[in-house]
RNA sequence: GCCGGCAUAGCUCAGAGGUAGAGCAACCGCCUUGUAAGCGGUAGGUCCUCGGUUCGAAUCCGAGUGCCGGCUCCA
């Protein structure tokens, strides 16, 4: 039996530790070693990180981090907030500073109310004055105040957009203040122990937000950084950062000639050739999938009469986002999204519920109007396309056609090697069309589909969609950023609002269920994010240019010519270098352009009918036969393979 | 949409109140080439657009457009 005034720690070991309740995870540390407690910047129960300074209330699995731990950072960046609005202060004293950052994975952030934006001088000043700080190494202290007393620190400095964060604290919450050296500021914590622990710190930029991220408010300047114990790792995420620049599809994509931007169509992408390559690849594959999936694909108008957009409600919730034209004084609208042309299809017949499920899928070009300053890339356009469709279903239905959905995502995230995909259930939001007991059904369907077949998931309450609940896929890329790409949502007001109806076997007329599901989410958006991840090296089914062959002089053109039309008679794409340069040059070209496979071609070749292949990772084959080639990359072609074929598996 | 920054040759960038520069790419020629850049030459600019200041503007000022970073939003 515990006592009530005892709690039990778990650590990480297994072992269990009785201290009596209000003990700190400091003294905690204290107890197992001496060590211990000087590097230790931070403490975690049950998963949840904790302040050192934090009377324990209750016991739980227990582990201490150091400056050691790979989880010291977040710890680490969070202290070095409170340096960094330190050290504003002590540059400019009539500064204030607003609040810091959530979520210390990566980054930090102050905001502060200044009257000019902040210039790279200024950060630099602010960079050398934090490092000072942290040399003066000050403990941080946590300190539980009345709402009274925070009140009048902040009072006396004159702090308004304190005493406003205050106020949103409700009522009987503890208050918590950090405080280092002359340094105070509202905080829940958890801090490292001393200032001298934030060991790297680096700004990252300056910009205007607004107080509480709302446009009407007074507007502030919000400071980024980020920080870590050691000066290796701040220079390991300047590498990683780095990485990501140089994979930044805005860049590499105009390189490998894939596509370009026009301000004459601002946020609107041309594919050139080999961009349209990859692109209408990515559309042969999910066409391959739906037509095996039973989806029927359809083509359907671009410009729609602005009444059916009244009907299917976007014209009320919309309209900010969509494109109109008048012609013989008509309004049109072009269409934003496919569903309701769908809608209009399923119209155009008396539907059984021998007909159901009834699966729609659209590649449709859709436009919106999306705001400037918020487009980006290929990742957020105003013309795209989406591997859309509609399913609609009975209720009972529901389940299967959502796992069917579900089924055909995850090959598909399989085939490009996203390994580590997140399921999310977004669950009913504030504001919401519908009955509960139908969100209930709805809900629980989209559940027990990814329960009944052991796909785990997070709760995401309230972020569904108006319409309905919806599952989101969330995948990791090559270099672990996450990208939000298909998603299944279960829609009861579009049937409502077109009044969508099937004759069931009662012989009366129901109501069926609509299913929205993308798997790619935009053509666009995905071929930006595959580009990323695969550095512009796409595996050989999607290659603009899969084998590029390079005749050693003029004298073997003829032969390389010939070995190029053995290699596209099996259908691969093919280019022959047939500019006056060295070999290396040539080379170092088709390296540039990625493409994954090098054919060599000189006299020892066109004397035994073979080419002398070298792979884009540099990996160097050596004389295989042309015919072997050709047939063995049309194979890999034809599995969408993934990786390039390996020495051995070719010829 | 809001805040900040940027805009010079196809690309990367230098320059700066007094006739516009480099490297790479392009084009021409020489070389006939063996696994990431051979050599020489030629051409290429409304210095984003419009307006203003000035004897003179790519340069200074204003407005617009586009792009970049953030905010908000989102596929």
């Amino acid at each position: 039996m515990t006592p009530p005034d005892e709690i039990v720690l778990t650590l990480p070991d297994g072992s269990e530790r009785r201290v009596p309740a209000g003990t700190t995870p400091l003294a905690v540390a204290a107890s197992i070693g001496k060590r211990l407690a000087a590097d230790a910047v931070g403490a975690e129960l049950d998963g949840r990180p904790v302040d050192l300074r934090l009377p324990l209330a209750r016991g739980g699995r227990f582990r201490i981090f150091t400056t050691k731990s790979p989880e010291a950072g977040e710890f680490v960046r969070h202290s070095a907030e409170h340096l960094l609005a330190d050290a504003v202060r002590r540059l400019w004293p009539e500064s204030e500073y607003d609040a810091g950052r959530q979520d210390h994975s990566e980054k930090f952030q102050y905001d502060f109310r200044f009257p000019r934006a902040f210039t790279p001088e200024d950060l630099e000043r602010i960079e050398e004055t934090m490092r000072a700080i942290a040399a003066e190494d000050a403990p941080f202290e946590r300190v539980e105040v009345s709402r009274a007393e925070a009140e009048t620190i902040f009072r006396e400095k004159g702090f308004t957009l304190k005493l406003e964060r205050l106020r949103d604290i409700p009522e009987g919450e503890t208050i918590t203040l950090f405080r280092h050296g002359g340094f105070v500021d509202l905080c829940r914590g958890p801090h490292v122990q001393r200032a001298g622990q934030v060991g790297a710190v680096k700004l990252l930029e300056a910009s205007g937000v607004y107080f509480k991220g709302d446009e009407r408010n007074e507007r502030l300047q919000r400071i980024y950084g980020t920080a870590f114990v050691t000066a290796e790792q701040l220079e390991a995420y300047e590498q990683a950062a780095a990485e990501a620049r140089a994979r930044d599809h805005r860049r590499l994509g105009p390189e490998l000639d894939l596509f370009s931007f026009n301000p004459l169509a601002p946020a609107s992408p041309f594919f050139h050739p080999k961009g349209a390559a990859v692109y209408t690849r990515l559309i042969d594959y999910v066409r391959e999938l739906n037509q095996k999936n039973g989806y029927g694909e359809v083509v359907t108008p671009q410009i729609l009469d602005v009444e059916l957009w009244h009907t299917s409600g976007h014209w009320d919730n919309y309209r900010e986002n969509m494109f109109f034209t008048e012609l013989d004084e008509r309004q049109y609208a072009v269409k934003p999204m496919n569903c309701p042309t769908h809608c209009l299809i399923y119209k155009t017949a008396k539907r059984s519920y021998r007909d159901l499920p009834i699966r729609y899928a659209d590649f449709g070009r859709l436009h919106r109007y999306e705001r400037s300053g918020v487009t980006s890339g290929l990742t957020r356009v105003r013309s795209f396309a989406q591997d859309d469709a509609h399913v609609y279903c009975t209720d009972e239905q529901v389940e299967a056609e959502v796992l069917r959905a579900v089924g055909i995502i995850l090959e598909i995230y399989r085939t490009f090697e996203f390994t580590d995909v997140a399921i999310g259930v977004g669950t009913r939001p504030q504001k919401r069309v519908g009955a509960d007991e139908q969100w209930d059904v709805a809900e629980a369907a989209l559940c027990r589909a990814l329960d009944n077949n052991g796909l785990a998931y997070s709760l995401n309450e309230g972020d569904g969609a108006f319409y309905g609940p919806k599952i989101d896929f969330r995948v990791r890329d090559a270099i672990g950023r996450q990208w939000q790409l298909g998603t299944v949502q279960l829609d009861y007001q579009l049937p409502q609002r077109f009044d969508l109806e099937y004759v069931a076997a009662d012989g009366a007329a129901h109501r069926p269920v609509m299913i929205h599901r993308a798997m790619l989410g935009s053509v666009e958006r995905f071929f930006g994010i595959l580009i990323e991840h695969t550095a512009g090296a796409f595996p050989l089914w999607l290659a603009p240019v899969q084998a590029a062959v390079l005749p050693l002089s003029e004298r073997f053109l003829d032969y390389g010519l010939e070995v190029a039309r053995r290699l596209r008679a099996r259908g691969l794409r093919v280019e022959v270098d047939d500019s006056n340069e060295k070999l290396g040059y040539k080379i170092r070209r088709a390296q540039l352009a990625k493409v994954p496979y090098m054919l060599v071609v000189g006299e020892k070749e066109r004397a035994a009918g073979t080419a002398a292949i070298r792979l884009r990772t540099g990996e160097d084959l050596g004389p295989l036969p042309v015919e072997g080639l050709a047939a063995r990359l049309a194979r890999q072609v034809e599995l969408r393979g993934a990786a390039l074929p390996a020495a051995g598996e070719i010829g």
